[in-house]
DNA sequence: CAGTGTGAACCTTTTCACAGCA
DNA sequence: TGCTGTGAAAAGGTTCACACTG
């Protein structure tokens, strides 16, 4: 009866799925079909199956899934019965948007510590937390049981930040830096940077308007497609 | 002699290499082979060759590929080579860390407009933007030929911002607020969710913890697996 | 009989391994 | 000799289509 592990796509749909099954929930709807939830969550249907199918089987043949139950699953699954603390490093711009946000408390997570290497930020007061020097990470870490942390740094700084967040005792980090982080094996490492989106949706906007010229000049289909 | 469009996944790591070859060039390295790059970039170099062929024949047998070349191919291919303005929609927290974002100047984008629905921010001045009103959107995306939006509302906001960036022409879009965007055919969205990486993040983490555990409890390799 | 759960088919992406070229 | 470029194999992910069930 060895368990299969979820494959990792299905893992990051799944909060997908969250937020559209608790906003459905906030409908007043008691039960969902897999149609229902795929277009809440702009997938299709089947995927929802399949990706539910990994949970286990709590759909009902001719009904659907019940949103609650399924909300309380897909929680479980995910890890969010606990409120994960985080620690934020590098309170400039981002950071402090970050800190602000008020999505996380509501999604699961709380910041639990926000560091900085800049002594003049070291003392500032941002929502109900005080920031701390870096030296002070692994106090940070130890203090709150820290496991998750944020970088939020300038890309040359990124990857001693990172070193010393895998040094103070935390597995998995979120980063804004655009850098490239190398971290022991069994550290989780998600990036996430901003100019690398807009640069992707540049490419597919210079496509378009590259078939919109072709198409203005008249040419033959044929040559369209290989646009 | 059809050309073959280049894979989805190809593209979404090209702004991967151009980071890590300008670093690269920074370095003052003229010349770089795919193994040197795959480094850089953090994948592995079979990939870094299939992906680079799919803009040509760029390198050289023995040698590897010319650094400054292969930039001026990227940039050429991801449509770099002109600034893209963009126009930011919602200025809160974050949607000010994005406009006082330096990184974006240096890889091809500008923020040629700032807008929010909120008339106690309109003319209020951001770097050297002065922010205006949701409902003059269609004209900064005029006045500006803007062709790319960046969603930053809260998001009950979202899909109208959207609805409304969309009439006014712009036909990419990044969204920051976390909710599922319906637009028409031909306008690309990608989305950018802090939250759902926290918790992908999470389920990774929680699943460590989870193997520790059982770890910790001595029992047999064959349970360890299923984990 | 509406809608789940799932094998099987299909498509995309990654990795391997090596021929071929500077 | 060293490293690119690429077919072919393997892995991973998506979609189809339908048997089955509440």
């Amino acid at each position: 009866m060895t368990e299969r592990p979820i494959p990792e796509a299905s893992v990051g749909r799944l909060p997908i799925y969250l937020r559209a099954l608790v906003d459905i929930a906030e409908g007043g709807a008691t039960t969902v079909s897999s149609e229902t939830l795929a277009e809440a969550a702009g997938v299709n249907s089947a995927k929802v199956r399949k990706d539910l199918s990994h949970l286990g089987s709590y759909g009902t043949r001719g009904v659907g899934y019940d949103v609650a139950y399924l909300i309380h699953q897909v929680r479980r699954e995910l890890g969010l019965t606990q409120h994960w603390p985080i620690v934020i490093v590098g309170v400039g711009n981002l950071g402090h948007a970050l800190a602000n946000y008020r999505g996380f408390s509501e999604r699961g997570f709380r910041i639990a510590g926000l560091v900085d290497a800049d002594r003049a930020k070291v003392g500032e007061q941002v929502g109900s937390i005080t920031v701390r020097h870096l030296e002070d990470l692994a106090t940070v870490v130890w203090e709150q049981s820290i496991a998750i942390g944020v970088i939020c740094t300038p890309a040359a700084e990124a990857q001693g930040v990172a070193d010393a967040l895998v040094a103070s005792g935390v597995r998995s980090i979120l980063n804004f830096a655009p850098a490239v982080l190398s971290v022991p094996a069994g550290v989780s490492v998600r990036k996430v940077d901003l100019a690398i989106e807009l640069q992707i949706l540049a490419f597919y906007e210079q496509r378009k308007a590259a078939l919109a010229d072709v198409k203005r000049r008249g040419r033959a289909v044929a040559d369209l497609t290989k646009v």
